[in-house]
DNA sequence: TTGTAGGCGTTATCAC
DNA sequence: GTGATAACGCCTACAA
């Protein structure tokens, strides 16, 4: 205590190495270390006149309590952790920094983590970012299964809320796109521009979000009566190294795709890349994501547009709410998404192709 | 002490919901929290059979020490703060996750927050994190003037390594892209493929890292004879609602520009979207910073490549190394650009403008 | 309304 | 080698 209140004594006036604790302030302004507390922390019970004069001594040492200590002692932090897939690419870049803009407006701190490349990493960053005693969450589900992940999350843990995709079983918030609906919104469109043979291409079409794209535009083919092709579903591998290309295949089947459906944004790059390579503007396409350039190419690009900064921003709110003590059932929320055609969305099939498509299969199909 | 033995008593085989804390182990291991304590800090003052034991009871009661009243004792934490801009940019999401990455790899946890919009935030941001213990910081320099900010970093404080930009009297290291030699290459190429009406566009051109692709565009101009114009050097406004483009202008101008380069990629996106929505195939252009379709456009765009990742990976080696205790001098590293010629770039000066430049000039210019 | 004592989980300082 | 004990800076009882 004397060697404390010595150090401190001699920073009064010093090079301010150090920060100034409660106790400077209690000092200064001449009460307990107590009361300096609940001015900090905004408790009524203290006098009006008392509150100015800590005020003032906290103004005059510049005094900032030190949030680890505070969350050694209350469990909590003033910090939020992000727990995502991958920050470089673009949908969660974009979504990241819309979470970091709310968590900053909202006085905190941001903590961010990629989930790593395997559910046990997954469950250990998670682990991690709870025993730094993160005031909540928001995670973008990867690998791991949340609900048999037994996390002292959630409901009776720290608020979480999922973000881009849902949890199922776990009782949390969360906030998604309509991927239904976009999906449907992009096979329809096509359909009805006369297409029935429509490829679908995207990395990772076993795992949310685009499970639930495949899935939709599988239920639409089925509204109109077109039947599902299992060739026509494509999945790039993870390395773009790979010789021979998917989109390749489905455009050279017996009875090839007229038009093409990217999974995402970083799907749709690979697409635009290889139409543009292989000079083929005959094949409609829609990309689910908007990206920088798809207005300015030739044809411009149809596009199912998402709102990444606001599903960051919904879900930060909603979990900010949630460390609020804001109580009620786990929320679902589902943001719309845009469906912009541009051009490369309303290229027709080829005559001959698409009237002559179920003979032609039977037909040609050698094996 | 007697309550909370009995709770941890009671936690032997309950819900596990506490996390077990060093004296759990002491007591399991029957040796007290320092000797726990050394082993965990792989002190080797510590007898093999104790540290065996020691490291069972660890073990079997799934111990991990609680970083924040570790960084409360040592004020310092395992923890890295990155400033950065703007997430958002596909530059700093790339280097942020590789920064991320590299702090993950390290077994450390990546704080990340934006500077915010003025020199006074983007203190308190750094302020902030320094508050927090963190035990390193990689900083983008945005606004504040680092040298007179008097901020407890660097030399005697905080490792610090700068990103992308250089904090100019600052004695921290900082890992920079040559941006000097990227342009000069890429202002040399459009002069030997014939042009000397040279655009440079961007938004902020008074600020680092833009300020030095100007200063090297300039010098590159001088070098081979050719004024420098400050009318075909303009700067984007940061809404786009800009209703007078500014490339518009200098494409228009009585002698106008015939090449553009682009100061980065976000510039890139705008040019290329304006080239095209006027159906200008007949201007030069060069983009500093390669983007994903850049490839894939009519004419491919020449590009300066960068690597964000190397630039976020390398700042943060760096750090880590400096966090271990590494001494030396502040070093300076600058990673090389890559030139990729593709197309755009390649596209020569209409012959009249060309030839006629000087006196053309002079007879035309109303004002 | 205010102050005192003690603990959050860890590391540092000494003795033994 | 090992262990009691005092910090680190804050907050929560419980008194006063």
């Amino acid at each position: 205590m004397t060697a404390r209140a010595q150090r401190r004594g001699e920073r009064h006036e010093g090079g301010g190495a150090t920060a100034p604790t409660i106790h400077d302030v209690a000092r200064d302004a001449g009460v307990s270390i107590k009361t300096v507390s609940r001015v900090v922390n905004d408790d009524p019970a203290v006098r009006p006149a008392t509150q100015v004069r800590v005020l003032r001594s906290i103004e005059a040492l510049g005094y900032r309590p030190n949030p680890l200590a505070r969350s050694l002692r209350t469990g909590r932090d003033e910090a939020i952790g992000l727990v995502v897939e991958s920050i470089g690419d673009p949908f969660f870049a974009a979504m990241t920094e819309a979470v970091e803009e709310a968590v900053r407006e909202a006085g905190q701190f941001l903590i961010v983590a990629s989930a790593g490349s395997s559910a046990d990493e997954e469950r250990a960053v998670v682990l991690g970012l709870l025993r730094r005693s993160v005031g909540g969450l928001v995670i973008v589900p990867c690998l791991l299964d949340y609900a048999r992940a037994r996390l002292p999350i959630g409901a009776g843990g720290v608020p979480v809320v999922f973000a881009d995709r849902p949890a199922p079983g776990l009782g949390a918030d969360s906030v998604t796109v309509d991927n239904l609906a976009g999906v449907r919104q992009a096979t329809a469109h096509l359909i009805a521009n006369g297409h029935r043979r429509i490829a679908f291409v995207g990395m990772g079409l076993d795992r949310f979000p685009l499970r639930d794209r495949v899935a939709g535009y599988r239920a639409t083919l089925g509204a109109a009566g077109i039947p599902y092709d299992d060739d026509l579903v494509v999945s790039h591998a993870r390395d773009r190294l790979e010789p021979s290309s998917p989109l390749g295949k489905v455009l050279s089947l017996a009875d090839p795709a007229t038009a093409v459906i990217a999974a995402n944004a970083v799907a749709s790059i690979e697409v635009v890349s290889e139409l543009h390579r292989t000079g083929r503007t005959d094949v409609a396409f829609v990309s689910f994501d908007d990206f920088p350039i798809a207005d300015s190419l030739t044809p411009p690009v149809t596009v199912v547009r998402q709102d990444p900064a606001l599903v960051g921003r919904t879900a930060t709110d909603l979990l900010l709410r949630r460390m609020r003590g804001e109580a009620g059932r786990p929320r679902r929320v589902q943001l719309p998404t845009l469906f912009l055609p541009r051009g490369s969305g309303e290229i027709p099939p080829p005559k001959r192709a698409s009237r002559t498509r179920t003979r032609t299969r039977r037909e040609e199909r050698p094996r």
